[in-house]
DNA sequence: CTTATAATTTAGTTTAAACTAAAGTGTGGT
DNA sequence: ACCACACTTTAGTTTAAACTAAATTATAAG
C-alpha cells in the first residue's frame, strides 16, 4: 500500500467522489452536480488528485469526461469504504466532515446566476 | 470502519507511532527517542488523537505511560500498514512525507541543552 | 466565425493540522 | 520540603489543503 492512498482518502471530499463512481462511471459535471455546495472547479482539482493517485480513470468522450474508480489500486481500502458506506449513519457523518474540512472563502451568494441581459453599459 | 479512522491514519507521523506500539507497548518516553526530530510535546498531542481515535490504548504505571495499538479496531486499515511497512522502500517514503507534513516553527537549535550552571548574574 | 457547453488551470484566500516553547501535573527519591 | 523525571497541556506560529473566482482550453453546433 502506497502512502499516497492514505492522503487520498484523509479527504471526505475525496471519498465522497470515489463513492460515486465506484460501481459505474460518472462525468465531471455529473460529480459536480451531486455535490453543489462547492464550484467545478473544486471538483475538478479533487479529480486530479485522486487521479494522480491512481484511484480513478478516466476517459474523454466529445465534450464530457468520464471517471471511474480503481477499485485494484485501493486493495484492502475498498473493504474500509465499503464498510463506511454501509453505515447507516454514513451520510450524517460525511455532511459533519465535509462542513469541517472547508476551506477558502465562502461562496458569495447562491452563484451569480449570471442576469438575462446585463449588457446595458458598454 | 469510522470516517474517523482514515484522518488517524492521513498523518505519517502517527504511522509511525503505531508501528512502533504495533507488537509491543512503548512508553512515550521511547516513543519520543525513536522520533527525535520533534519535541516530546508534540509525541504526546499525536498519542492524544490516536487514543481518541481508538486506535491506542494506554496503561500508567508509576512515572511512565504505556501505549500500545488496538489492532482489532483498525480492521483492513491493519493490512494497509503492515503492507506499507513490507515495502522495501517504506523508511524513505515516510521521511519524504514528514518533511513535507512538518507545520509551525523550525526547531531553534538541536534543542538548548540547559547549559551546566548559567545562575550567575541574578 | 461566433457562441455555448464541458472541463481544466491559475491566482489568491481561509483555515485547521502540526508543530515549538513553556507552563503545569503527578510521582518518586533524598 | 525540595527537586528531578515523565509526561501532558496551553498558547502561539507556520504551512499546505481546500476552497473561490476568473481565465483558459477544447469541442460542437448554428
Amino acid at each position: 500500500m502506497e502512502p499516497v492512498v492514505f492522503d487520498a482518502l484523509a479527504s471526505p471530499r475525496r471519498r465522497e467522489i470515489l463513492r460515486l463512481v465506484w460501481t459505474e462511471e460518472q462525468t465531471a459535471g455529473a460529480i459536480h452536480k451531486a455535490m453543489p455546495d462547492v464550484t467545478f472547479g473544486a471538483i475538478s482539482l479533487q479529480l486530479r488528485q485522486l487521479s494522480e493517485a491512481g484511484l480513478v480513470e478516466a476517459r474523454t468522450e466529445s465534450r464530457n469526461r468520464f471517471y471511474r474508480a480503481r477499485r485494484e489500486a485501493l486493495g484492502a481500502a475498498a473493504e474500509m469504504l465499503e464498510a463506511m458506506w454501509g453505515d447507516a449513519l454514513w451520510k450524517l457523518k460525511l455532511a459533519a466532515e465535509l462542513e469541517h474540512s472547508r476551506r477558502g472563502p465562502k461562496q458569495v451568494e447562491a452563484r451569480s446566476k449570471k442576469r438575462s441581459k446585463p449588457k446595458r453599459e458598454n
